[in-house]
DNA sequence: TGTTAGCACTCGTATGTGGAGAGTGCTAAA
DNA sequence: TTTAGCACTCTCCACATACGAGTGCTAACA
């Protein structure tokens, strides 16, 4: 009796549900679809449509005598082939573009300032994650030694670090030198690193320094050990990918979430950042737009939400991730939108500043 | 009948109320005290004693038959002339020592572990403001040329400027560079900036730097516009206090906060970095920690939370502030120990590593 | 065969009531 | 001045009831 494809009605009436669902956040009844929707066929026959979604797990009752609530498959057909791709207003564009466009130098502004941007324009969760260094290539390398004192440094000292990567980010760190190197021999030092390193991938970079042999094919020389440590020193910053959130507090906002028991969770997982960088790191970096929905999300705390998201780049390279943390019940057509828009904006932020 | 200031026994019954619901979040009634801290008088003295206290100010009931709570006064007496500082165990000292030991080079990386520390021990929230920079004292500037050619930059190109403060704290951001000035002509302003400006504060550079007049003096020369330009933006940081946040779910255990209407405010108010930062920066540094309490803090949202702070310094400089939020039914002299323990701790870290 | 109207049924939510318990203030006795 | 006893107050919880929204089913209709 009823065909397995979808056809034009059950997609119609889908497409009602989830849209009046995303506004009320209450269960839909064929009469509410009837009024607000008048498709030309009463809320009897809009009834038996529902039953067929439901066979097909597309909508579901919370109770028997409750109106319907879209099911996580009901959304994924619904993002996956219903959805068509909602324009952001003009003024909602330039309003993306001037705040991308007001970011300044300071990488770590760029950041912060985004998740903000998407969080206030999608009111829902904005994140960012810095970029995974690791297949960086390096650009520049200086070494700038901090304690020592004219050239004869006789105690312990310390040097900058400063690596300058291709995609235009810079990193910085202290390392401790060994007090038998002195300023000129950081100097050269660094002159024979950037000679040889400059064009490798950071962790090319980092197998040669723990490589001693290497490490001496690198200088041409014998090596005495406080050159192999501070080199190695010099690459080894742990490297662990940052997390940027913003815009948590607007789930205050969002019913399902009243519930301290809903809230809870989820806001305990948002506060491990390290969790919520391996949630969507480790994709591989496919271009375009990605949606998790709800329990597709392997996290406790993430059952009740979905993630859109998208990577930035700069000059090509695939920098890092941003996206949008939202409930379940989500606009999905203009979240993709948003972080689309920003994405791109964002990358050429990147571009033209680093 | 009752003497003003406080006797024995009303300083031996608000503590015994203070510390009672300290635990519980529930008022506290003759009965219990009697109970558990047998004090030698029964329900009735304490009631009476209670009723007296209630006339001061210290204690009030939420209804005509419930028990008493403390009042933010009565939390102020307690703080500032009942309570004993707790000495932390020696464990949570050597905890908190670890881990603030084993923090590498990376300056926004020790920022964010020890919020991360302060709120995990203390249970609420922790914070670390980062330093307000203008008051820092210039200890090296070097400028990277990125895009120059080989000393013939035929391209506007940009440069790196690295800003290594007397405190150890780095601070880098890109800065353009107008066409006509090639690599060489950084390397000199790179000399010249350092020989002359080394030493002065941050805010007296920006002085100089805003004066064409003082510049020329500095470079002892008539100067072009593009190197007035490119000094001026060396030195203009946009310097804004980044406050990390860590612990803020711990909220989800405060009964006081369970319902969403307490706990909403409190987080809309967190994300706004800067207003937290404007709560906390402004304050004189004075030495030593600060306990403020409810709704002594100006800020909406803020009404049921109290503040306990301290500074962390390096080489004798006031770096930033450290502290916890938590309700203002809080354990103040553990509180108060963790934040001076850790601010202590914090400081070390920065003498040592940076 | 597909669609519509009518109707009985179900279940969640809101509302109201009563009793138990905790804690007080007051009074009178020690 | 302290204590015991007692009446009073107020909150909280459990239970029952009424209401309403929405369904599934059946029968009539195009």
């Amino acid at each position: 009796m009823t065909t397995s494809a979808l056809d034009y009605r059950k997609r119609e009436v889908l497409e009602a549900i989830i849209e009046c669902y995303n506004q009320t956040a209450a269960p839909v009844g064929s009469r509410t679809i009837e009024r607000l929707y008048g498709m030309g066929i009463s809320a009897a026959t809009i009834r038996n449509t529902m039953a067929d979604l439901e066979e097909l797990g597309y909508v579901t009752q919370p109770h028997p005598s409750a109106g319907r609530v879209p099911t996580e498959i009901g959304y994924r057909v619904y993002v996956d082939t219903l959805m068509e791709a909602e324009e952001l207003s003009n003024k909602e564009k330039l309003l993306i573009q001037e705040r991308c466009a007001s970011l300044e130098g300071s990488y770590e502004g760029i950041i912060e300032q985004t998740s903000k941007i998407l969080s206030e324009i999608s009111h829902y969760i904005g994140f960012v994650l810095t970029p995974e260094l690791h297949d960086s290539i390096l650009r520049r390398l200086e070494l700038i030694p901090i304690d020592g004192d004219k050239d004869n440094s006789a105690h312990r000292g310390r040097v900058l670090a400063v690596l300058l990567m291709a995609s235009g980010v810079v990193k910085n760190h202290i390392v401790s030198v060994s007090k038998d190197l002195a300023d000129k021999d950081i100097r050269g030092i660094n002159r024979i690193l950037n000679e040889k390193l400059v064009g490798l991938s950071l962790r090319r970079i980092q197998q040669i320094s723990h490589d001693t042999a290497d490490l001496r094919a690198i200088f041409d020389t014998d090596l005495s050990d406080s050159i192999v440590a501070f080199t190695r020193d010099t690459f080894s910053l742990n490297q662990e990918i940052h997390v940027h959130l913003d815009g948590a507090s607007n789930f205050f906002s969002q019913p399902e979430f009243l519930e301290v028991d809903k809230m809870e969770p989820l806001f305990r997982l948002l506060e491990q950042k390290d969790r919520i960088a391996g949630l969507l790191s480790p994709q591989q970096p496919t271009s375009g737009i990605q949606v998790v929905i709800g329990s597709e999300n392997k996290y406790e705390g993430m059952e009740m939400c979905s993630v859109v998201y998208s990577c930035y780049t700069s000059h090509g390279d695939v920098l890092g991730t941003i996206g949008v943390i939202g409930p379940t019940r989500m606009p999905y057509s203009r979240v993709v939108s948003i972080v689309d828009f920003t994405a791109q904006a964002m990358s050429q932020v990147f571009e033209h500043t680093l």
